[in-house]
DNA sequence: GTGAAAGCGCTAACAA
DNA sequence: TTGTTAGCGCTTTCAC
């Protein structure tokens, strides 16, 4: 692969001029120029970006960690956070942590040793410690670890609120809200915190499951959901905490004999392109997964700029009604 | 940030010596060895990437070229890439080219600015000759270039036939297959060669619809199949060539009163998360996502290393019956 | 207008 | 066992 210097020589010029008129620093002639040009064509020459970047200290990479890209809201975000990283001229390196700790701090470490200009964390495996000391600009996607660190968020409180208080609306004396594990302090569970605030006030029954929403064990739902219905055949309403789970709630009810909505009502959340796939289509809480990518990009981009960010940035959630309410 | 300097200073020896106990080469006392330790810690010592890269003209990156991460079979695919590339010490850009020409011509050259050690190719929207000179290791996913290029793919006359005489073999007396734009030379296009064979020789009813396979047209979807079954009241068996795109058929099939599988047999192709999402499931062709992922990792890894790769790698697929049949 | 030289952070001869 | 030096490909003073 040809290099500034075989450029050089080929059209006759030294480094300097060529880096010169790549970056169009300075004046330089117009002969110079096209024969600069022309030695570029010939030698298919592209510019190193590794020497580029060694010297300007900034790489222009964003590493974006995230469970894992199969899963469809992170799939819809990791497709977003690219489209307004190019925009901005900045690439993304994709790490899935898979849910494990370890792998989550190795690819901290791997970035840093990259260099990478930012990190969008939407990860949260590990203790709010390691998260302090990466000195390095950073967003994190629904967890706060502390004041000093851009959080970036929806309504989850709203959301939990809309979705309860359809379901309320609608007539449901009972309802199952299916929610991931609690322990961890993710801004999600306030969606539990507003359901509970929302059938307290109206005096509905309800119960609250937790399950692991780890993505590889999808198997586990049709087992949770069926039982669930079993051995409360009154329930009549559904909340889950995300779209896929919500397909799961959708297909038990649908093989336990139960009409959707007639019999059971069912929210989701998220609106992936999945809860368009369903039938009946799913009623959910969108999530505002575009302007999420969008704000994650200039948040970083913000900070790289050495701006000042805000350190709590919520975006704000929509109920879309369908058809399984 | 520190640098191999500031380690060098605090521990009192040389670059070289820190050079050394970073990578493990020569002989370094025991003491010399602890000191610099301890001076890497002190400091937060982070060997720079970049520099290493620059020097040892080798980035450890792999670039991933696809439509878009958004579309479930590339999310999953992209997952198993990033996974198994990770594991070979392989980090991955993610890029993601919106079908737009432009945009991917644009990738690639920057993938190449950037040094990246191969490309993974599953978007194809340029002329086969601005690929044959790309001069890097690399793998094409369901498109033929030439004889030079190392391309991987499942096998997809097999699916299109497994599909086809499953209907067949129901008793489905016109089958409608939806597949994708047939003018881009994919290798996805032999499943229709294969559906199509299979029927003539049956000498069963059929018709074939082209549609633009463009993620974010699926509203057009629901409107393509709704018309096709308006004007078409007679198909009972529909072969997408997509999960999601059967998903649609599946859904207005329901909205036009008929029973799934009992008045249309429907299967799809991928066997993707939502396949099993789906009330009824989904039957569906097994693409090995998993193996595809493992596959183009290693044919790259392979490339890398200087070996010769086969240019032609098809891994099987598998029939998934389960209750759209 | 253009070039020579230094240096980004690191590794690899070659000496000592 | 350790250090000195050159150089990876590029940009940027500072001269001419």
């Amino acid at each position: 692969m040809a290099t500034i210097h075989d450029v050089a020589l080929k059209a006759g010029v030294s480094v300097t001029t060529v880096s010169r008129v790549m970056n169009n620093r300075g004046y330089i002639s117009e002969t110079t120029r096209s024969k600069v040009y022309q030695a570029m064509n010939e030698l298919n020459y592209q510019p190193n970006e590794i020497a580029r970047s060694l010297l300007r200290k900034q790489s222009n990479i964003l590493g974006l960690i995230i469970p894992n890209v199969s899963h469809p809201f992170f799939s819809q975000l990791a497709d977003r956070v690219e489209y307004y990283a190019d925009m901005e001229g900045y690439k993304v390196l994709l790490c899935n942590s898979q849910m494990d700790p370890s792998k989550e701090r190795d690819y901290i470490e791997m970035l840093k040793r990259n260099r990478v200009d930012g990190i969008i964390m939407g990860s949260h495996t590990l203790e709010i410690e390691e998260y302090q000391n990466l000195r390095s600009p950073i967003v994190t996607i629904d967890r706060k670890i502390d004041e000093e660190i851009p959080c970036l968020s929806s309504d989850n409180y709203r959301g939990g609120q809309l979705a309860a208080e359809l379901l309320v609306a609608k007539g449901c004396r009972k309802i199952a809200h299916i929610c991931g594990n609690l322990d961890l302090k993710m801004l999600s569970n306030q969606r539990t915190d507003a359901f509970l605030d929302v059938v307290g006030r109206a005096g509905v029954g309800h119960l609250v499951v937790q399950t692991d929403m780890n993505v590889f064990n999808e198997s586990l739902y049709s087992e949770l959901l069926h039982t669930l219905l079993e051995s409360n055949p009154d329930i009549d309403g559904i909340f889950a905490t995300s779209d896929i789970l919500a397909a799961y709630a959708l297909k038990e009810c649908i093989r336990a004999g139960k009409r959707v909505p007639e019999d059971v009502r069912i929210v989701g959340y998220d609106d992936v392109g999945a809860a368009r796939w369903l039938t009946p289509e799913l009623t959910t809480i969108r999530q505002p997964i575009d302007e999420l990518g969008h704000q994650a990009v200039r948040l970083l981009h913000r900070q790289i700029e050495g701006e000042q960010v805000s350190f709590n940035n919520v975006l704000s959630v929509e109920l879309v009604e369908r058809e399984t309410t």
